[in-house]
DNA sequence: AATGAATGAGACTTCATTCAT
DNA sequence: CATGAATGAAGTCTCATTCAT
């Protein structure tokens, strides 16, 4: 720790003590992120998150209540980050109900968002969610308004086409199986299983379900 | 605690002194799922463990070297626990590859398994398993069995019917996903996401992929 | 101990939290030294330590890695002053090597180094030195000094005077022992031995050996 | 430890449960010391020093009240086996006083009692005997035996020879100073000073104060 | 605002002693 | 006599939180 402080220290002190409080709370957060990625939830103190941020020890219970309030803003933090990211790519993409699926699926794993880094703060909170109420709540809303965003373009798509044993909740509620569990699969064997195979895999799925709207990604990769 | 202690005291103590040191160890591997599940590993404590066995603070680095023993120990008797339950149903199926592989499916989600306490547990290690290698190691191979296991009746199937596109490897990592998301998703969401919500999408999954082989549930539902 | 606390703690609250990390330091070692002549190492603990000190059990740690440190930072400061003490006694005395060897053998039983409590604690680190190669380093090197030193001067008397069958190397050993061995007797035997005792022993054989250059206690003082 | 058990265990265990009550008490003296001279007193244990006499762990509080009684009697047994050490030596040499005198000396540096081994034993216990009035009281017993007889022996030589100005109770003094004294070297810088060193020293003190008696042992050598 | 020494509750672990077998 | 699992007090160390500066 001592030298990843020392580090951190020369790179965030310039922030100085002029800093603006919501400069220094996403500083603390940001370092609480670092520290659960490199440490764990288990491993992660006060000191190791003050070092770095390449501040002092008392300052967190200056901006956070306590130790849990941190936690909790951390989690919202990453929850609101993950959001802005698939909103950004829907609304990038083509206006079709199924490009905008696509544009989703593939959102869940931009490495601005779904670094090895912070997947391992979001399973380190999911460790924690199922006894603690507060972090089942901000996930619950994000994952919340994805599905129904997915349930919205699948209805669009299905009343487009014809597919009329497809419903719009089962695909969205596999969708949601597949984003959360690639992310643990990519976390757990970053050798074995990539970013692009998640990708890959989804694209697959969705060709399957709605071959008159979305290509195979292998047929695609054919006639490219 | 206190009361907690008191209860389990009640149960387990009639245990004595007698009891082998293969009941001990297994009394408190189930005591530590039992803490896990109800505090999550960071409010686990030497306490909490004895406490849910009923048996005294020391007696836990009696049988185990450590803490962080008893904790790999617990992971290892819940892999193994998972794979005797998939590999019991499988030999129990009909030994056709597709009811085989629908048999495994349906294992991930046997409660006496994966009721929700042992869920919570499964995902306190998850959350750990980023920066242990230990956890890792053990997680690994279990799933790297059932993954090949997976892929080999996949392949089966693929040779028997006409599939040209489809590859084991890739049914079985999208598999993968959906065992992991999906029980994410039941310890997250335990009003919106059941067990038998879970084995329908896989079902649905698989139907998708081997129509020739493998029913639609809806469709099963309406001929039943 | 709580008494032992209390009263520590009123005459030492004063230093409060203004104290300097070095005076914190030496306040712990002294409150160590304090321990040990009262308890044996066994019998300190980092409780009775800081009950000396009058601060709180927590601030062990934050000045010492750990209690095998503030140990060993122990025996150094108590080598230290030794050193301290027979240097500065060389140096006030005459420049002959008579005196300064007298001088020498004269201060390893001053009062302000070698009282009773100190004695305690400087055999309770012997009986550890067995296996602890830290603790070996620290006396070796302290020891080492003043044999060299005394070998020198031993050297220097035996080309002044007539002493063909004299070796220093011999003399300077034989003192050592009796350095460490009267120190003991004293420790053990406080109403049988004094530091007196010791003084005179050491004259006694001093001039025994060089009878040309350092006169006998008993006649020295018939004389006087 | 574990490895060391198991050589014991092998050795000792052909004892069985038919050994009297005095072997098996001896059997763990024994044990004890083996264990004090490797890990110290703070590192032993009930289990270590069980494991060296290679039996089970209650058997200590059936042969002796607790622990500290054990080590009392480990300290007694050594004491004895060092006083009929240097009896039987003084019985063996010349019964002229100041053979027996050198016979006393020797046998303080004898292997079979003072080994490296149980060097180590012995000044673990003189860093406890400061606090411990029981453990003093054992010391004291042999040591002012000893005392007393190299008195009377002086007291002899000198009445024979010519030695006015040497008291019996001086030397006497100095001698068990060398005694202590050169043991504490020989246990911290076993390649700096040995036990030959240790008597040739002691010869030398004995020469120089009796010159008429006792020779000189260079001069002896080159004699020889 | 910020610092970081200090606090003290509580975690893990050790180990002398007990006791059913 | 002997065993060794079990107990639980006590030890070391950690760390969230406080507070004088």
């Amino acid at each position: 720790m001592t030298e990843v402080t020392a580090k951190a220290a020369k790179t965030n002190r310039q922030a100085g003590r002029t800093a603006s409080k919501e400069v220094r709370r996403r500083q603390l957060i940001e370092a609480t992120i670092e520290s659960i990625s490199k440490f764990g939830i288990s491993g992660t103190t006060m000191t190791t998150v003050t070092g770095f941020a390449g501040l002092s020890m008392g300052i967190v219970n200056f901006h956070f209540k306590n130790k849990e309030t941190l936690y909790e803003e951390t989690l919202r933090y990453l929850a609101n980050e993950h959001r802005a990211q698939w909103r950004k790519a829907m609304k990038a993409a083509d206006p079709t109900p199924q490009d905008q699926l696509v544009a989703i699926a593939d959102a869940q794993f931009h490495p601005s968002i779904y670094s090895r880094k912070k997947l391992a703060v979001w399973f380190a909170f999911y460790g924690e969610a199922a006894y603690r109420a507060s972090y089942r709540k901000i996930m619950s809303e994000m994952d919340e308004e994805r599905w129904l965003t997915v349930c919205d373009l699948c209805r669009q798509i299905i009343e487009q086409g014809k597919y009329p044993n497809t419903k719009p909740g089962d695909v969205a509620s596999t969708l949601e199986g597949l984003f959360d569990g690639f992310c643990l699969n990519i976390l757990l064997y970053p050798d074995g299983f990539s970013r692009k195979d998640a990708r890959s895999r989804i694209r697959e799925y969705l060709a399957t379900c709605f071959p008159n709207h979305i290509q195979h990604p292998a047929q695609k990769a054919c006639q490219g």
